[in-house]
DNA sequence: ACATTATATAGACGATTGTCAATATGTCAA
DNA sequence: TTGACATATTGACAATCGTCTATATAATGT
């Protein structure tokens, strides 16, 4: 599950808390990480994000912005729930009904 | 959050599933993970999995059975969907009414 | 008290991971 | 084409992690 590992990073974390709702351009990311964060280890965050298809990415121009894939965070939550917590996940998943998301086939 | 870290590693994974609504001695554990895990690296990820509060534990005689905590695995998800897809988690949590769930508490 | 069984802990070691500085790639404007 | 900007990649390094063997702790029975 490429998901559980991508999630495991507090910086990771922080990216994904930032890129919740918008988009944003690596610079962007590494501004509102205060500093904290070289540009490389930005992007190779996002890189992992992106690996366990947790961003979605727009290029425009010279820059590339991302944002948090929601779907497919939801989709995960929910294999984790049926998975793992079967006596709990007996109601449908918060899935919109007209949400497109891809094939849940991580390892 | 302790519990990303938890469920990161795919040894710990399996653990949980054979852990899933079923209670098992440590040894039973070493047992279905068919001799590719020590016994000490078992009670290594138990503890792990203990601190992120993700298995009960029930000590009797001189063996400690462990089973699975779906209640916090499913406040765990929920958590998650509403900091990283509230866009999706408007629908109310999958846990039962009379489920009683501890603090969500970790960092 | 001693031996036996079940689990936990300590210490060591290799593998993986997060990070950075340096550099490469790609995009646009002059 | 050259320079400037935005992002990605490379290579190195320290820190963390998963695993093992050896040993300690705890509980039970003889």
């Amino acid at each position: 599950m490429l998901f559980a590992k991508a999630i495991a990073d507090e910086t990771r974390q922080e990216i994904m808390g930032h890129l919740c709702c918008v988009w944003l351009s690596v610079n962007d990311v590494v501004e509102r990480l205060g500093g904290r964060v070289s540009q490389p280890t930005v992007s190779h965050h996002l890189k992992i994000l992106q690996e366990a298809d947790l961003v979605l990415v727009r290029q425009e121009g010279r820059q590339r912005f991302y944002t948090l894939n929601q779907a497919r965070l939801t989709v995960c939550c929910g294999t984790l729930l049926r998975t793992f917590a079967p006596d709990y996940a007996g109601e449908a998943p918060a899935i919109r009904p007209d949400t497109i998301v891809g094939p849940d086939a991580d390892s």
